[in-house]
DNA sequence: GTTCCTCTACGACGGAATGTCGTAGTGCAG
DNA sequence: CTGCACTACGACATTCCGTCGTAGAGGAAC
């Protein structure tokens, strides 16, 4: 069988949709074709490395998210800059490429999040 | 031995400091403890992904990295933000907070290149 | 209670990436 | 010829991860 790529984000995508999943809820909503241990197996692994979170309830496992999609990008974002030796403006450039091909209106509010910044020194 | 994390990144930052390597030359500047065969095998992984040039001069390798480091670096930045659905404020608020902490005037070039970009529109 | 069904717990297999090295061979410098 | 420096090629172990099987617990339905 075509061995799916990310099947870890994508398990990841569908808790940050929000809420509680259990393991059946999560193996429905993304490949039922697949085995029910397959995802036991994934959120389980997702649970020993702290992406997620889960509680105990009649017998089941109860899974969320433990960070939002944000932080959780934005952890990797920060990751990715702390290589970067300063923030050389090509690095810039491209990330204002990315935003604003994204979300056009975004520049607006990054441009406000900057002038805040710099009022609270 | 202790494995080392991250051996071929290791290998990348130092060619990203600009210029021609030669095996020897990787060899000596990260590891000298390592074997010569381990770099040369790191290298060529390197070369078969495009992440380095090469060219054979005299019967040895001359490496290069194939992109400057911003570059490489920007491509992770747009991976992330691919992965996110529009550019949530908390996305942008930790991306400006790295970027200060790596270089405080940043912030300056960054509202800068959103104003030329506007411009042009 | 026996039969189902649903879960968990645990382990396992296989393929890819990657850190690490050995060996054989080639070609140039003494 | 003898070294030395490099390449070419292969190999092995570890880790990550997609994928699944099996055994067993616990409740629901006959």
């Amino acid at each position: 069988m075509a061995r799916a790529p990310d099947l870890e984000r994508r398990v990841l995508d569908a808790l940050w949709r929000g809420g509680e999943w259990s393991v059946r809820d999560v193996h429905l909503d993304i490949d039922p074709a697949l085995a029910h241990t397959t995802f036991a197996t994934v959120l389980d692994r997702l649970h020993e490395k702290g992406e997620v979170d889960r509680e105990k309830v009649d017998g089941t496992w109860r899974y969320r998210a433990a960070r939002s999609r944000e932080a959780a990008l934005a952890a990797e974002v920060g990751a990715v800059l702390a290589r970067a030796e300063g923030a050389p403006d090509p690095l810039l450039v491209a990330f204002l490429d990315r935003v604003e091909q994204v979300d056009p209106r975004a520049l607006d509010r990054l441009e406000a999040l900057i002038q805040a910044r710099r009022q609270r020194g």
